[in-house]
DNA sequence: GTTCTTACA
DNA sequence: TGTAAGAA
């Protein structure tokens, strides 16, 4: 499973992050502090997401949206629930992937995807499934 | 310019 | 959760 450590590849900045989960520095530090994400650090003590993290967020954002609070979330967390993705979404991903993508292309494809999906239906798209695109 | 921590509204 | 301060 050389893949693992693809995903848990810490490389997006609490900015990056930002962008891509919509949710804010505050609440992001405020889940890692609650122990829902364990970020890595730079030696300048900056934040260091890994993809799996991103992915968390996602789900933990897809849980807030649906009126849970951290108890709840915390809980879930642990038991993982299936999260559906449209094929309007995962087709356009999916082709997009390739083996030989570097991380930056992957980021960069990550993100428009992401800008693309309608503010309304937020992240049901992204959630947990979004790593399976990249065990491939 | 971005991010970090702490602390208060 | 938002935001301000001061430091890195």
């Amino acid at each position: 499973m050389g893949d693992e450590i693809r995903r848990n590849m810490a490389l997006f900045s609490i900015g990056t992050v930002i962008k891509l989960t919509e949710l804010t520095a505050r609440q992001i530090r405020y889940y890692e502090a609650h122990g829902l994400v364990q970020p890595a650090r730079t030696e300048g003590n900056q934040r260091l997401f890994s993809f799996n993290d991103v992915d968390r967020l996602l789900i933990i954002k897809s849980y807030l949206e649906k009126g849970l609070n951290m108890a709840g979330i915390k809980e879930m967390l642990g038991l993982e629930a299936p999260v559906t993705m449209d094929d309007k979404m995962v087709a356009p991903v999916a082709k997009g992937i390739r083996k030989d993508m570097t991380d930056r292309e992957l980021r960069q494809l990550l993100k428009q995807q992401i800008m693309m999906s309608k503010p309304g239906s937020s992240t049901s798209l992204i959630s947990g499934e979004l790593s399976r695109f990249f065990i491939n």
